[in-house]
DNA sequence: TAGATTGTTAATCGATTAACAATC
DNA sequence: TAGATTGTTAATCGATTAACAATC
């Protein structure tokens, strides 16, 4: 049911809902939830909690609401959580080491948690060969070789700005589709690769407007 | 102008719109920007260009554009850039000491950039007295005090999920109501505090979803 | 069966784009 | 003046909500 394009705004719920559903699993006092409890839980309108479901499936029963382990496994499966993905991350500054370190915790702690960062890469000679949660810092020369070896798809891009589009490059052109970036800037990149920005300082700008004076 | 309501669709393309300007003027080859070039530069249509601006007054002259320096002091004033803002993390994990040097860093590099954070808190007493990018580690019980003695309105939470909304009550109770989550949970605030959540988490977990198979 | 809740269609809302008169 | 570009209104597009028949 992939055919139709699914919008962002659908996509951008998907990953709520699962970590709704992976709460009610642990807390495990039941084993169905309507869309209007999913809903509050996620902060969105129970008709378009259906209505995002939907476009994948009929998931629920009517009268009833929808299995939580049914529905988990689904939204597993269509966000292609249900095995691991391996994961590079370039630039090891100070918020690069953070993330290898968070994600890397994150990973080894919780079984559901299928994002694994496998390879490090920093251009500085200085850093390579320093070991971060395990991994070694490695030159990027080395992430074509590696992607491929690894099976990497998705890379975290944590460089300063300058450095951004370059990197940005190199892994597009080791076939990697798949982009989260922390550099300040506006980078391009192909039309069939997916990029998302997580520009802090927009943020914190973005969050200044609403000082009052 | 700001009594009609600005949506937060338009507020998020205004600090965009600003580091375009502040390119431009460190980059300094002219004086004026059209609609089309800002767009361009910041991602953006012309005509949506020209429809945001329009809410805060009338910054262009016809047939000529937008005189650089004119707008970038406008949008300042617009998003309280125009001053400096303190700031306070709580939670000096991996990822809250990596957000406090990368922002005191780039506060003290950037002498635009008006984002400063004035002080670290963290319950655990380990790290209380801790010196972070010239900054002491302090009890969160001190809050309420410092961000009277020092102003601030704006908060960073990069404490860990359980502890979250207890912190978060906090800094509301201190009459903080500008808060920047990392923290992945779903936080309960009066409606008056606006909250941004970074969840890096579902951030990751959506790009998955545009894994071919 | 009666009550509840889904999946889906129609109505509404809001944001973006197109178009153009005003004017520099 | 002629050409360019703004500010703004109308048209379009897309996302969310309301409503309800289907059905468990």
């Amino acid at each position: 049911m992939r055919t139709k394009k699914i919008s962002a705004a659908v996509v951008r719920r998907l990953p709520i809902y699962l970590r709704v559903l992976e709460e009610a699993t642990r807390d495990g006092d039941k084993e169905l939830m309507s869309s209007q409890e999913l809903g509050e839980k996620a902060g969105v309108s129970p008709a378009l909690v259906r209505k995002d479901l939907a476009w994948f499936g009929e998931f629920g029963k009517q009268g009833v609401g929808y299995d939580i382990e049914t529905l988990r496994t689904e939204l597993r499966r269509i966000l292609h959580l249900d095995r691991d993905i391996p994961i590079a991350l370039v630039g090891v500054g100070s918020l690069g080491e953070a993330l290898v370190r968070y994600f890397r915790r994150r990973y080894s702690l919780d079984p559901g948690f299928h994002l694994n960062i496998v390879a490090v890469f920093d251009a500085d000679p200085e850093k390579q060969g320093q070991d971060i949660e395990g991994l070694p810092v490695q030159a990027p020369e080395l992430i074509p070789e590696r992607a491929k070896e690894l099976g990497i798809r998705m890379a975290i891009v944590a460089v300063p700005p300058d450095a951004a589009q370059m990197v940005v490059d190199a892994l597009v052109g080791a076939g990697i589709r798949l982009l989260f970036n922390f550099a300040p800037v506006k980078l391009t990149v192909p039309e069939d690769v997916h990029i998302i920005n997580a520009d802090l300082s927009l943020e914190l700008q973005r969050l200044a407007y609403y000082l009052e004076d």
